[in-house]
DNA sequence: CACTTGACTTATT
DNA sequence: TAATAAGCCAAGT
């Protein structure tokens, strides 16, 4: 799909089909796109997603769970909080159960 | 125009 | 087991 799309574009649609209470990692987003080793790409497609609204860059944590881009939201606790109202359990900025609560971008086919 | 950095991950030493 | 190298692609300096 969108094959066309920017690598930033494309990062930002599957960030917005991440599905709520779901979390998922820059690995698996990137090796949906399929360059596995783009990951820090994602993550930089996340920088410029504060552009836009639709882009749940809480739901996106590293391949740990560990809310590594917690520092480039609003506030520090932002992502956490975000993740807290969705139902994901997180302690010392690391998602608890994160593979529970892991969704892998490729599970939709 | 060339080099460095960046919200990452996997493999190798 | 821990530390280092490499790979990805784009933007900033």
């Amino acid at each position: 799909m969108a094959k066309d799309m920017d690598f930033f574009q494309a990062v930002y649609e599957v960030v917005r089909l991440i599905p709520p209470g779901k979390v998922t990692t820059y690995g698996a987003i990137a090796q949906a796109l399929g360059s596995k080793g783009a990951a820090r790409m994602v993550g930089w497609a996340m920088n410029a997603s504060h552009s836009l609204s639709d882009v749940p860059a809480h739901r996106v944590v590293n391949r740990k769970g560990l809310l590594t881009g917690k520092m480039h939201f609003e506030d520090e606790g932002a992502m956490k909080r975000k993740l807290m109202a969705e139902g994901i359990p997180v302690v010392d900025d690391q998602i608890q159960q994160f593979e529970s609560f892991f969704w892998d971008p490729k599970e939709l086919g």
